[in-house]
DNA sequence: TATGAATGAGATTTCATTCAT
DNA sequence: CATGAATGAAATCTCATTCAT
């Protein structure tokens, strides 16, 4: 259920053919490839989606047409990271789901944990200048929301989730809460974020919660933070 | 107390010599930089604070160069723009809790009117390019946080609010979340914003709540809305 | 001989006709016209031909389209400025010529003169964007010659300037010398400027020195350039 | 002795992986650097120091962004100009050392072809946009200086030039008077330039005119002067 | 294949000149 | 007639993308 690193149409199953002394240079691409995601997630949350592609190739450490080589155009890059912080929030609330007993306390775990991974970076990338309905970004995306859907479905069947909330509610309210402000002011924010996507938490939770069970489950969730 | 239309320096210090009451022809001029600025504000809002400025100044009718008279650079619309959608703000604000009787309503109120004032327009405008700590714009954010205050502390004397919400929770939550996102996308969003302020509210809402009094009252002032 | 001002078609002939109760406005303009000149020549010395005419027009202390109502481009206003130096040059000789009893001191008065007149700032709008050859110009230019003519006449004639000078090395070299530089560093040179026309005028003082050791080597140089 | 092309920080601190002996294919790069840089000093001779650095690439055959690479605006662009320029007169003047028997034809073989060099063309490059006082470039006309000093010093002590001249004289006179005017009236000027820095060479030779006759008279002149 | 360099298209900003009051 | 404002054309500089080594 963990990320998979996509390389297209690179099966490495040439190794029938000929001799091929050296079967180790893929092991450099692949790594250059996943730093230049990995810079450009980074980036992009630092500095916005419109962050140049040369900073990217520069704090990837590549050169520029290494990026171009792997990415062909903007589009495609954006495309890879919104696919890799997708997948990852997958993961969160996966491993929120499988670790957490408590219903409140996995979507409350999950909620925070996807703060972490930056969903919110997406947003403004959703905007445009890239294929949002590409085949690979809608069956990741579902994975996503297969997966929130659990965690709400399991809060809420168990009484601890206003009923007239969706999966939709959810990831858009975290997404907006969580996105970052490109410049240094982003700290400031930050230091903010997790209190307030509780708060819209709290808003979601089911009434006569006179004793607002969940909250204290999320602080201790949240306690538990790296 | 509404918006007021500021002109730098215009302090007619006439060294004694004829009376000349009227600067006259600055009609069309002031016509002029009003028009710039409501197109910035709508072109921030829908493209994002690094759309073109010469789009801005086609999308106001005046050529390129009366906007960089008016705006010696894109810093100077920014901080304009800014300081307005404050001031409307906080004129939201005031009227809201002029008008409303009940404190959360009237605080439900503000915070619809201000998303339909587009203050998330703000958040990627305060990343960078332009001097936060302009004095000028720091009076109008004491404006702003002072008339918020208000609504909040009546709703929480009133036993309508957690007690543990400060009014920055209510400005950066409400900011963040009516953030919009740069080109098209942005209008499917849109239709889910006022939903989901709600969602946060109903979590700034004093609990033992059951019969939750202040959703009441908010679908009715949504159903007032224009 | 002194400097006349000159409006073009301003004979005032029109008393004739119409009571007109003010003949006076006119004042006012000839004296724009004057400080619109003077303005130009200052800042063309300072900053270079190429200064922004807005600029002008401010130390003018007029509006800029006052400025083009007199001089309808750049063209015109640098015409003006021309003649106006040409012609205070012009005046400079004269007085050298009257009141200075010594031929070669009546030169050096004129050419020390020259240099406070700025007559190097004519020396970059000799070079593009205006009519050299207009006749005003051209008989301003021819009055300068002149006197010059005579100043170096007189002084060779008394035996006290080399004979292979020319009017023109005169007052081309003294142009060159005087130049300004824009901007600031300007002061730097300006402390030596009268020194090194001094120089220069040296070097067209007529020798005892019959033998001019370094002009023959200097000419065997000269010949073997490429 | 001659001139040297500098790379900025090309200090090839690879940290002790492979030799990396070859960054290569900087050849290409090289030649367009330099080409920009010839291209330059051409065009600020011909047009002036504002002229469009579109131009400059244009003539340099390169696109403008290649210029902008190697020069990030006009200050570097400029810088490099007058250290090729001084970089070059001062060979010349080591040249001229080092090839010429008698001490004042040196200095004049060094005159004229500084003049050929364009040193003129500095001057109005140093009026403003550029740090005048960068580390190279006043190590570069500190060698000028020195390379002059021994000429004049030489000349001097062969008792063929007055002993009242500084290098500074020669240096600022010479740039002056080879100035060359934007546009193509700096042709017609350009014929005399030779010639006149023959008279203010001639104006710094020793008497053997020992009378001096016409500086007395001046130096009365320049006491009255405002 | 990976790289630094090159490129053209576009964004920002300035300025000479014209217009409306 | 004088003025401030408006304008488009041009200059500076940036960046996504392509090329050559």
């Amino acid at each position: 259920m963990e990320t998979v690193t996509r390389i297209a149409a690179d099966t490495d199953t040439d190794t029938g053919t000929a001799p091929r002394r050296t079967p180790r240079p893929r092991a450099d691409a692949l790594r250059n490839r996943e730093r230049i995601v990995t810079a450009a997630r980074e980036m992009f949350v630092e500095f916005g989606p419109d962050v140049p592609l040369d900073e990217v190739a520069r704090r990837a450490g590549v050169g520029n047409a290494t990026l171009y080589r792997n990415f062909p155009d903007r589009a495609a890059l954006t495309h890879e990271v919104v696919l890799s912080v997708t997948s990852r929030t997958t993961d969160r609330a996966d491993e929120a789901a499988a670790e957490e007993g408590d219903p409140f306390a996995a979507l409350s775990r999950f909620v925070h944990a996807a703060a972490d991974e930056r969903v919110g970076a997406l947003c403004p990338m959703l905007s445009g200048g890239f294929d949002k309905d590409h085949p690979e970004l809608l069956a990741e995306r579902r994975r996503l929301e297969e997966a929130v859907e659990g965690l709400v479905a399991r809060a809420m069947s168990a009484g601890r989730l206003r009923t007239d909330i969706a999966v939709g509610d959810v990831l858009v309210g975290l997404s907006q809460l969580t996105r970052p402000l490109p410049g240094t002011a982003c700290l400031d924010i930050d230091r903010f974020t997790h209190r307030h996507i509780q708060l819209f938490l709290d808003g979601l939770e089911a009434p006569a919660r006179s004793e607002l069970p969940g909250t204290a489950a999320t602080l201790e969730v949240l306690r538990r933070r790296p």
